[in-house]
DNA sequence: ATCGCTGCAAACGGTTTGCAGGACA
DNA sequence: TGTCCTGCAAACCGTTTGCAGCGAT
């Protein structure tokens, strides 16, 4: 149930929290507060898909105490103005990840150990315009989510089923 | 927020209630019981994307008194055994639909007025197979959403935004 | 007869919210 | 200085679970 996703690399997080960050709230005349600017960052230099929990806990361990209301409610607002992306890999709770410029990718999940791996197809791009235009939907973001079993987990399987509770 | 899709024709309800449901149950050594069947039918019939409440609603509407836990075990059944789809709007809880048949199709949603569409195209089978080899995961399922505006929406947006606590 | 399902109600857990005090612009 | 944010803790709410009893096979 762990993230298996490959780290990105930090992606000029650096570059990133001193410019596109506080332009991006100041657009909208959001407050640039420590606390938003910590959740920020921790988002930033780790590159992955983080739970609100493990924002929280990050925070923690560099001293960063900052109440766990205003981290669910730093990463809704980074989601808002388009900085994150929200992610559900029915794990019970929903996980962000950064989102830096229009290059979109999608996800692979495996259902039975949790690996998530990230890929890249330009057909999706094109799709989603066509869909787009057939509709009269403006269409802003997708969620593509491919679930499966990883490699490793397709060999193990064939258990008997059960309601189990 | 309500649900906006248009109702698909019962699509043989009567006759998958009658064979495909006892026979995907029994496959499973699972017991056929009077509320499964229940909560399954209301789920067939309705041919739309129904949330656990809305189950739960229609069957107390017809006096079908099935305890609300059986009804979320129940879904979460039809989903093990292949009969339904889970899916995940952003609403804050999971909708469920009935799944007959090979033939997937996809969503779009409308972040404003919550409307849902459902479209199909062929090449996202493609892009679904070349990925699957490409990574050798085996994909069993896919979920794509494409999250905007419908034509109504798109019109009047531009509003101010703010953390709105 | 056996094993598993059902119902109730309580527990659970992620997320949201009310409110008093503090911080940004 | 005014407005918005923050923190705490409690509330929320969809969903899960323990357990005694019933039901399907």
């Amino acid at each position: 149930m762990t993230e298996l996703v490959t780290p990105r690399p930090p992606l000029g997080c650096a570059a990133v929290m001193g410019g596109l960050f506080r332009a991006a709230l100041q657009e909208h005349h959001l407050p640039v507060t420590h606390q938003r600017e910590a959740v920020a960052r921790i988002l930033f230099e780790s590159g992955r898909h983080l739970s609100a929990d493990e924002v929280s806990d990050r925070l923690s361990l560099i001293n960063e105490n900052v109440g766990k209301a205003t981290v669910y409610r730093t990463l809704r607002l980074l989601v808002r103005v388009g900085l994150a992306t929200e992610h559900d890999f029915d794990e019970g709770f929903k996980r962000y990840e950064t989102r830096v410029g229009p290059a979109h990718h999608d996800h692979m999940i495996c259902t039975a150990c949790g690996a998530v791996v990230e890929f890249h197809r330009d057909e999706l791009d094109r799709v989603q315009t066509e869909v787009a235009g057939a509709t009269g939907f403006r269409v802003l973001t997708r969620q593509l989510k491919l679930y499966g079993l990883c490699a490793d987990c397709d060999a193990g399987s064939g258990q008997a089923l059960r309601q189990v509770i």
